[in-house]
DNA sequence: GCAAAAGTGTTTTTATTACACCCATGC
DNA sequence: GCATGGGTGTAATAAAAACACTTTTGC
């Protein structure tokens, strides 16, 4: 039996700009990033306190999985301290104005974090790349009218490799609907068509990947 | 910050008869049932913790996976208590004659449990199904020789579905390499080859399945 | 008109499925 | 010799991969 305290990290997710980013915070001043996180409290799940660090972003997530266990006797060195990682995959629309200070990171150009904060987001990348592969959860993180230029965007960071534009509309089109518009955000190019996934499930997962 | 104790669970699978089992113990004069625990300790993490309840069996586990925490407020009255529950896949032969009392039981027929035990089960076997589509972990849970209908059989309990015996020959034995000699365990018909696995990597998923 | 990104079809290759008969052993 | 489980091949279908040109926009 041991006294120590817990710690709950949440690792929030989103595509930003056709990139997969984390939000970090920082306190006043100084020059290193940490992860959103609470201490958890005696009346409180693990669950609901990552739900709480929510709430300070005014999020709802649909989708907050657990990463990892984090216990490693020197992780603090004034207090016995686990941490339990959790990650959320959100819409970048649906972050506000805040009274903190946050930024979005992209995933391959994480700076220098507080205590074990990295290994927390590298381990936390590894679970988002698995859960993205997921089609119900790519519909979080792309809610409301999207390219599939950008959906493939995604999967080529996921997947770490380039695909085909061809095979990969083959493999899409029979899951989304047009919604008749076009992106106005000027790409440089013709403006890619919107879409919205339809209400089809998929029985088989999309790509063959190793797990 | 809170007091509270860190409980470890270790869900030890193994199979047994070409079903896939999970070990029990049992506390003198009990009829109910308990997963493999052990309280954390100021100086040990829990990867650690949970090692040494391998050292109480014996075993040597190659894999030891962490698969959920559970931190709901009741789950123990009188003290507040976080459980990190973590699984490992063994050979049977590695258990031995031991001063307390196990006994392997069939996953799909768990019997009464103590506390929240039988959650902890349920949700290491959905991590079960998961690690065992994985070829790395197939090499462990069957490390020298093994026939094609042993491994089928896996298959077809983590799948949860039969499959055709020559699809399914046709996929492995690619994999494997024949010892020359065959299984001496009469099973009412005629002798199964005997295989190991060769030392080629997969580099896709043997079977595609929604994770 | 040209650069940049989006859209589109066909062919080849590979993997999956479905399916039926013979073989080796124990009794 | 018969019941039981193990071993084998082929044809049809479905999915994945490879591949090049046209279209729409901004400047």
């Amino acid at each position: 039996m041991i006294e120590c305290q817990i710690e709950v990290f949440l690792n929030i997710f989103t595509m930003d700009n056709d990139k997969l980013k984390i939000l970090l915070l920082k306190k006043d001043g100084s020059t290193i990033w940490r992860l959103p996180s609470r201490l958890l409290k005696i009346d409180e799940s693990l669950e609901s306190s990552a739900g709480k660090i929510c709430n300070k972003f005014k999020i709802k997530p649909e989708l907050i999985k657990e990463c990892h266990t984090f216990s490693n006797v020197n992780r603090n060195k004034e207090r016995r301290t686990i941490a339990v990682s959790y990650m959320t995959i959100i819409n970048k629309y649906s972050l506000k104005n805040y009274d903190f200070e946050y930024e979005l990171f992209d995933i391959n150009d994480i700076p220098k974090m507080a205590f074990d904060h990295g290994d927390i987001i590298n381990n936390a990348i590894s679970c988002l790349k698995k859960e993205l592969l997921n089609l119900e959860n790519l519909k979080i993180i792309f809610p409301a009218d999207f390219t599939l230029p950008e959906l493939q965007k995604v999967y080529e960071e996921v997947l770490g490799e380039e695909i085909d534009r061809r095979n990969f509309r083959k493999k899409f089109l029979p899951l989304v609907i047009e919604t008749g518009d076009k992106n106005e955000i000027p790409t440089g190019g013709r403006p890619a068509k919107l879409y919205r996934f339809s209400d089809k499930d998929l029985d088989r997962n999309l790509f063959n990947v190793i797990k």
